[in-house]
RNA sequence: UGGCCCGUGGUGUAAUCGGUAACACACCUGGUUUUGGUCCAGGCAUUCCAAGUUCAAGUCUUGGCGGGCCAGCCA
C-alpha cells in the first residue's frame, strides 16, 4: 500500500518538548494522554487533539494514555466509551495498556477533597445555584464571600461526609475550593470542586452520589498518571492557574497543562452539542451519516485514516484561532485515494447508447489498467456490446465550443474500447434525448487509431446488459456557508444546513467487475470520484458513497463562464 | 469600564542566538495525458498600524488597533 506520510511541521509544543529533553525536567520521560469526555462521538477536531498527543509520545518514545474524563454520569453513556476506541484505533494509535478512567480515581480524589477541607482550603456551601451564580460577580466586578465560607474544619468535614453518604438531595449542596473571590480571573473564584448527583454512573454504578467537577479531577489524574504534558485547547488557559493550585495546594506530582487551538473547518460544525443536535433532530442519519465530521461518518463516506493524519499534520499547531479550507481536508484525501484506489467505470445517471454498425449478441472484453499510479495493481476485463451507456453529461446537442465530449457528428473515444462517432439523437415526446445511435471503427480497439487521427474526449461507459445496477449517494458540504454559524436575527446554525447535502441517484450502472464487493471496498470511478461500498448494500444492488469529486476542470470553467 | 491568549499572502503554517520571507492548499498561465484525474513548469506577501533600539527587526521595546476565551453544581 502507498501512502503518503508527510512529517509533522515544527511547532511551539514539539519545541517545548524537545527543550524539556535537553535540559531533563522530566526526567527524559514523555506522558500525554488523550483526554475525552464519553459524551459523544469523536470528530474530525478530537483527530487534531490525537494526532497531537499520540504523535508527540510517538516521537519520543513515551507514551500517550486514553483517559475518560467521566465525571459527569448525566451525560455519559457506554455507548460512547466503545466508540471512542473503535475510533483511535481506526486512526491508528494506540494506547497500549494505558487505559483510565477518572472514575477509577473517585477514591483518592475524595481523599484530596478531605485533604482540602482539613488545610482549610475547602468548604460546604450550603447556598443554591442561583445564590453561587449571582454572588460569583462579574468580568469586571468582584465576587462576595459566601456565608457558609468560614465553617469550620469539622463542620465542613462533617457536612462532606453527609453529602457523600446521601443524606442530602441534589443541588442542596456543594463543596468549594476556599481561593480568591475578588480574583480577575472567575475559576478562581472559589470554584465549586464537588457536586451531588444521585446518578448512576456507567462505571461506578451507584457507589457514587457526589461527584467532582472537572478542574478537581483533571489535573489530578494527570498527576496520578505522571503525565508530563498536558496538552489541552486554549479553552482551559484560564483553567490553568486552577489547575497549578490544585497541584501545589495538594502538594502532589505537578505536569505542565499546554494549550493550543482547536481545529475550526469551513463548512464544517465541530461541537459536540451541536452535532449531538444534528443527529437528534434528524438532520442526518445518525452519528455515523457520511457528511458528519465524526470519525466514524468519515470512515463511512471513505476517508482513510493516512489522509486525516496527513491532513491533521499539514495543519499545524499554534495558539491562533484559524479556520481551516476544508480543501485541503480533501486534498489529503485524494491524494492518498489517487494513490490506492483501484480504477472502475461506472454511469451515474445513464444515457443509452446504441452502435449501429457493432454485431448483435457480440461482447468483447476489453483490458483496462485498474491504476495507473500504481502498475502493480494490474489490469481487468471489460465486456463492451452493441448496447451502452454513457452518462448524460457527456453529450449535448448544441455544444459550446470547449465541449470536447459527444455531440451529433463528433467522434469521441470510449475508454479501453473504441472510438466512436454520434450519428442520430433519439428523443422522447417531451424533447428528451433518450437514446443515441452511433457507428464505431472496428480500427480503434482499445482506443487507439491507427491512421493517428486524435480525438479531444475519452469517455467512461458500462455495457447495458453486463452492468450491475447501483445507487450512489452523492455529499456536498453539511453546510453552505463557510461558516455555519453565521446566522441572521435569532436563526441559528441550521438555518444554514445545506438542502442538497445529499443526493442520491438510485439508477446508476457499474461495470461487473465489482460485483460483491464488501462494505468498504474503495473505488475510484473514472471521471467522476472515489467512492465506496455502502453497508446499505444488498445481493440485489450495490450502494456507493461518493467520497469525494475529482477534481473537474470543466465544471469550473463552466461556472467561471469560460465555456 | 476585569483577566488571560492571539495577530506572517485568499487559507493554514514555517523562518536556529535579531541577518534580509519558506512550504502546502486555493487561485491564475502553460505543458504532458486513452480519466477535462494524476503529473510537470511558471505566477501570486514590503509579516495589523505607529514610533523606538540596531549596521540589520516578522523576530526585541513601547503605544495603538483588531480578534478569541472566561460570569455551568458541563468538559
Amino acid at each position: 500500500m502507498t501512502t503518503t506520510e508527510s512529517k509533522p511541521a515544527p511547532n511551539f509544543i514539539r519545541a517545548m518538548v524537545a527543550e524539556d529533553m535537553k535540559t531533563g525536567r522530566w526526567d527524559g520521560r514523555v506522558v500525554t494522554r488523550f483526554p475525552p469526555e464519553p459524551s459523544g462521538y469523536l470528530h474530525i477536531g478530537h483527530a487534531k487533539a490525537i494526532c497531537i498527543s499520540f504523535g508527540i509520545a510517538a516521537e519520543y518514545g513515551g507514551t500517550c494514555h486514553l483517559r475518560y474524563d467521566d465525571t459527569n454520569p448525566i451525560k455519559e453513556e457506554q455507548e460512547y466509551i466503545d466508540s471512542i476506541k473503535h475510533d483511535i484505533r481506526w486512526l491508528g494509535f494506540d494506547w497500549g495498556e494505558h487505559e483510565y478512567y477518572a472514575s477509577d480515581y473517585f477514591d483518592q480524589l475524595y481523599e484530596w477533597a478531605i485533604q482540602l477541607i482539613r488545610d482549610g482550603k475547602a468548604y460546604v456551601d450550603d447556598q443554591p445555584a442561583e445564590e453561587i451564580r449571582h454572588t460569583r460577580g462579574t468580568l469586571t466586578t468582584p465576587g462576595r464571600e459566601s456565608p457558609y465560607r468560614n465553617r469550620s474544619v469539622e463542620e465542613n468535614l462533617d457536612l462532606f461526609q453527609r453529602m457523600k453518604a446521601g443524606e442530602f438531595p441534589d443541588g442542596t449542596r456543594v463543596l468549594r475550593a476556599k481561593i480568591d473571590m475578588a480574583s480577575p480571573n472567575m475559576n478562581m473564584r472559589d470554584p465549586v470542586i464537588y457536586r451531588i448527583l444521585h446518578q448512576s454512573h456507567p462505571r461506578t454504578a451507584d457507589k457514587w452520589c457526589i461527584y467532582p467537577m472537572y478542574d478537581f479531577t483533571h489535573g489530578q489524574s494527570d498527576s496520578i498518571e505522571r503525565i508530563t504534558h498536558s496538552l489541552c485547547s486554549l479553552e482551559f488557559e484560564d483553567h490553568r492557574p486552577l489547575y497549578d493550585w490544585f497541584c501545589e495546594n495538594l502538594g502532589i506530582y505537578h505536569p505542565q497543562q499546554t494549550e493550543f487551538a482547536r481545529l475550526n473547518l469551513t463548512h464544517t460544525i465541530v461541537s459536540k452539542r451541536k452535532l449531538n443536535q444534528l443527529v437528534k433532530d434528524g438532520h442526518v442519519r445518525g452519528w455515523d451519516d457520511p457528511r458528519m465530521p465524526t470519525l466514524s461518518g468519515m470512515r463511512r463516506r471513505g476517508y482513510t485514516p493516512e489522509a486525516i493524519r496527513n491532513f491533521c499534520d499539514r495543519i499545524g499547531v499554534t495558539k491562533y484561532n484559524s479556520i481551516t479550507d476544508i480543501g485541503l481536508l480533501e486534498h489529503t484525501l485524494r491524494e492518498d485515494l489517487n494513490k490506492r484506489s483501484p480504477r472502475v467505470m461506472a454511469v451515474l445517471r445513464p444515457l443509452k447508447v446504441v452502435i449501429e454498425n457493432y454485431p448483435e449478441g457480440q461482447v468483447e472484453e476489453m483490458d483496462a489498467v485498474n491504476n495507473p499510479e500504481d502498475p502493480a495493481a494490474g489490469t481487468r476485463k471489460v465486456p463492451f456490446s452493441r448496447e451502452l451507456y454513457i452518462e448524460q453529461e457527456d453529450f449535448m446537442e448544441d455544444p459550446p465550443k470547449k465541449f470536447f465530449r459527444l455531440a451529433p457528428g463528433r467522434e469521441v473515444r470510449l475508454r479501453y474500447a473504441y472510438f466512436i462517432t454520434c450519428t442520430d439523437v433519439v428523443k422522447d415526446d417531451a424533447g428528451n434525448v433518450i437514446e443515441l445511435r452511433c457507428t464505431y471503427d472496428p480500427a480503434t480497439r482499445g482506443g487507439d487509431a491507427p491512421d493517428g487521427r486524435k480525438v479531444k474526449g475519452t469517455l467512461h461507459w458500462v455495457s447495458a446488459d453486463e452492468s450491475l445496477p447501483a445507487e450512489v449517494r452523492r455529499y456536498d458540504h453539511l453546510f453552505t456557508k463557510a461558516n455555519p454559524n453565521e446566522v441572521e436575527g435569532r436563526q441559528d446554525f441550521t438555518a444554514n444546513l445545506n438542502p442538497d447535502s445529499l443526493k442520491v441517484l438510485s439508477d446508476c450502472r457499474v461495470e461487473p467487475s465489482v460485483v460483491g464487493a464488501e462494505a468498504g471496498t474503495r473505488y475510484q470511478f473514472e471521471r467522476q470520484g472515489y467512492f465506496c461500498v455502502d453497508p446499505d448494500s444488498t445481493g440485489e444492488k450495490l450502494v456507493f458513497n461518493r467520497t469525494v469529486a475529482l477534481r473537474d476542470t470543466w465544471a469550473k470553467m463552466q461556472k467561471a463562464g469560460k465555456v
